[in-house]
DNA sequence: CAGTGAAACGGAGACATGCTCCGCTTGATT
DNA sequence: AATCAAGCGGAGCATGTCTCCGTTTCACTG
């Protein structure tokens, strides 16, 4: 690649990043490419897509993901408590970017969607984290870690559209916590 | 309001049930207007909102949420069963139309939605039944209204999102139960 | 260090959609 | 029949997506 086509698609990351943040995942294209200084034209030759574009910004929040699991699960207290910590990171993963979460989460399920690398990424942290659950034999029998990333995700989703604070958060995830670990 | 707008509101009602089932709520309101054959002054003179046109959709809709409770609450079976069919029933209820599930559970909320009254109608017939369950004990402690409805549009979002079939959506209603339920 | 060709650029503009404004039409009333 | 406010409709502006293609720039070569 050309230096001048790397320093621009950089550019128009670190410009996409802050864009997306102010006004959401549906912020006007041509704004990216304004603020970059660019053309659309040269916005759309590196990325053909928005998702193309999330794609991008979301791979350096992959890098982030092992290390909160590591924290979460140092977090003090029993099983619960971890699995809480986690279910919170998880969650603040997912909504920090207006409509990130909902999109993460539809692409879950099917194998062919641009983001798919990045949300297994999540739902691999997922699973493991249920795994520790699970070889501390305080897991429920059945619980499938598909339908755990989904009710995160619809969480998130949720607090995404209403804006909600972590305190209101809670609650929700001490539910999803009590329905997956054993009584 | 004279014949012809009355005929013309109606006739929009039951153009944009179609349309909006066949291309989600974000289908474009001049196929809703040039469908019913009136032009989009028309449509916006009736409807000055997107959302004032779903709310009166909705309305339809929000006559049938007492009767599913009643018949959830005759489900063959005890709480647990009772619950999960009214879960189902919600989940139903609200994706019913794409985009539908999201929108609602945003306006749960905020007093100054248009869709407020429609939504309450939901959280309402949700707060009865939990109520019937805390009447049979079963009910945990600190489980509040809000987030249960919370959770279960943030189920029908993801269900919405990704198409999933009653089989999909029932293992992450399971969760749910068992997180509300005593165990 | 020009010359050259391909890679990259940029922005005009075609197209889609939301929504408004205002001149024209029509229904109800007398 | 006459009247006129209520209602209609569509041209048109605003915003946003995405493409096409003439122009510029980079990197390589003799």
């Amino acid at each position: 690649m050309r230096a001048d086509a790397q320093r621009n698609r950089e550019r128009l990351i670190e410009v996409a990043h802050e864009v997306f943040k102010e006004r959401g995942l549906d912020a006007p294209m041509d704004e990216v490419a304004r603020r970059a200084g660019v053309g659309p034209g040269t916005l759309y030759r590196h990325f053909p897509t928005r998702e193309a574009l999330h794609e991008a910004i979301m791979a350096t929040w992959i890098e982030e993901v092992a290390g909160q699991v590591e924290k979460a699960m140092a977090t003090e207290g029993g099983c619960r408590e971890k699995l809480l910590a986690w279910f919170e990171e998880y969650v603040a993963l997912l909504t920090r970017h207006q409509g990130a979460a909902a999109k993460i989460t539809a692409s879950l399920g099917c194998q062919d969607s641009p983001l798919r690398t990045k949300c297994q990424t999540y739902a691999d942290a997922n699973e493991s984290v249920l795994a520790q659950m699970a070889d501390h034999g305080v897991l429920r029998e059945g619980v499938d870690n598909l339908d755990v990333c989904r009710l995160l995700g619809g969480v998130a989703t949720m607090a995404d559209h209403s804006s909600l604070a972590p305190e209101d958060v809670r609650p929700m995830l001490d539910v999803i916590a009590n329905g997956v670990l054993k009584a």
